[in-house]
DNA sequence: CGGACCATTGAAGCCTATCAAGACTTGTGG
DNA sequence: CCACAAGTCTTGATAGGCTTCAATGGTCCG
């Protein structure tokens, strides 16, 4: 049950036929604080899921691309902001709607259990990287998180497809900077660094190439993830 | 639905009559990367659960206090280390029969499902802690974690009880450390801090006083997390 | 082509880590 | 019950990494 074969299954297909939502670069799909009644299905593009304190201090928690699902919750009100990174087409199901299909059919609950534990153990995997991780570090599992992503939103079975180490950077330095609880600038430097050590090369101010990949992994430590799943699927592959 | 019901309801049931594992303090319940056959349910006590990296850096990612459940995974091996802080007692109960009863029982499945959406949002606001705070506020956060935990699991109804501002601190300096990302000495020197600004007092190396409550809480934050039941069940009370 | 915005780079400061020593617990054995 | 020993915690001095502030450079879009 590996997650290139995409979470779409199931109990997903409350999607079919529901209306589909275009969002610009930008938009915000969901504020935080307001009744979460709806959850969506991402169909193209990108989101980021945020947390913004009182002080204005901004922690990104996800970015999350084709297939994922968006607005986990058992909680009256949403507890994050939902926005498009790059224009984005998302499925919007009522609440409700899935709740009835959750109960109704067993497997589908069950699906959806897994799903949940999945998304449980990558916010330890943030968890682990916010906690113990130095920023070079940080940029390293991030470089490699957009890679695996691309693979699997992509549907892409060789891990060793040159076009894997051609990565998007669609978000802003700021929101990297959030999702890795760094400074925009400690970004910037960091990924100077790479280039330095000639792990990356900086192609645009969106697009860096992966050289080294091997190397770019060890810095990364992806070993020290238990659950192989999420990144470790490329070295056995 | 507040938390201090205590989440028995339901499925804790597979629990009744099962056996009952008395921990010493320090004792290993759960060795990460072994086979996730079993689950449980603390019954007196205090648990830490670890993810340790092949560099020796460890993150503690949650202290669990009575009436919590273990084991909450999808795969097939617990990529976490589950630890006694202090002498406890579990119950045991074979994954196999929770996932039985929870697909016979579609209502205890979706209160297993209520608890997974719990656990999440605590470890989005460990990674807020973690990439937003500083030192002190970090550990600020920490210790109103503690007056809450022990609140639920001594279903303290009055916030204004005068033994919640007493707290225990079971667990190592280093322990506390690799929970909020930071090193013992900086722990250490927070402590000092609150203590120096009239906020708490250090009664003994294991236990401290809250002093001032209300000022402890603006360090703190509690604001910012929109999810009010974990914290903010006091604020209104 | 120009302007606004975003990213990069530099310099200085602050916070946390590291290294090292001393104080305090805690547990043990006399 | 006391004394000692081992470990833990605290405190101090120093170093390092990230942030802050400031300015330049680049990119995108009207």
């Amino acid at each position: 049950m590996d997650r290139l074969s995409g979470p779409n299954d199931l109990f997903l297909d409350v999607f079919d036929g529901v209306p589909v939502l275009k969002l610009a670069a930008g938009e915000v799909l969901v504020h935080a604080g307001t009744k979460a009644d709806r959850v969506f299905n991402i169909l193209s593009g990108m989101v980021m899921v945020s947390r913004t304190g009182g002080d204005g201090r901004r922690q990104v928690l996800s970015f999350l691309v084709r297939d994922n699902f968006v607005g986990l919750t058992s909680t009256d009100d949403y507890f994050f902001t939902v926005e498009a990174v790059v224009p984005t087409e998302v499925a919007v199901c009522s609440r409700a709607t899935l709740e009835a299909r959750l109960a109704k059919d067993p497997k589908a609950e069950r699906t959806y259990l897994n799903l949940l534990h999945r998304v449980l153990e990558d916010a330890y995997d943030l968890v682990y990287n916010l906690g113990q991780r130095t920023a070079v570090e940080r940029l390293a599992v991030f470089l490699l998180y957009l890679r695996h992503w691309h693979r699997i939103s992509e549907r892409i079975l060789d891990d060793r497809d040159p076009g894997l180490n051609l990565i998007a950077l669609p978000m802003s330095r700021e929101a990297i900077a959030d999702f890795l609880g760094l400074k925009k600038e400690t970004v910037s430097r960091s990924f100077r660094q790479l280039e330095e050590r000639g792990l990356i090369r900086r192609d645009a101010r969106s697009l860096v190439s992966i050289l080294r990949l091997t190397a770019l992994r060890e810095m990364a430590g992806i070993r020290d993830f238990a659950s192989p799943r999420h990144l470790a699927t490329d070295q056995r592959s």
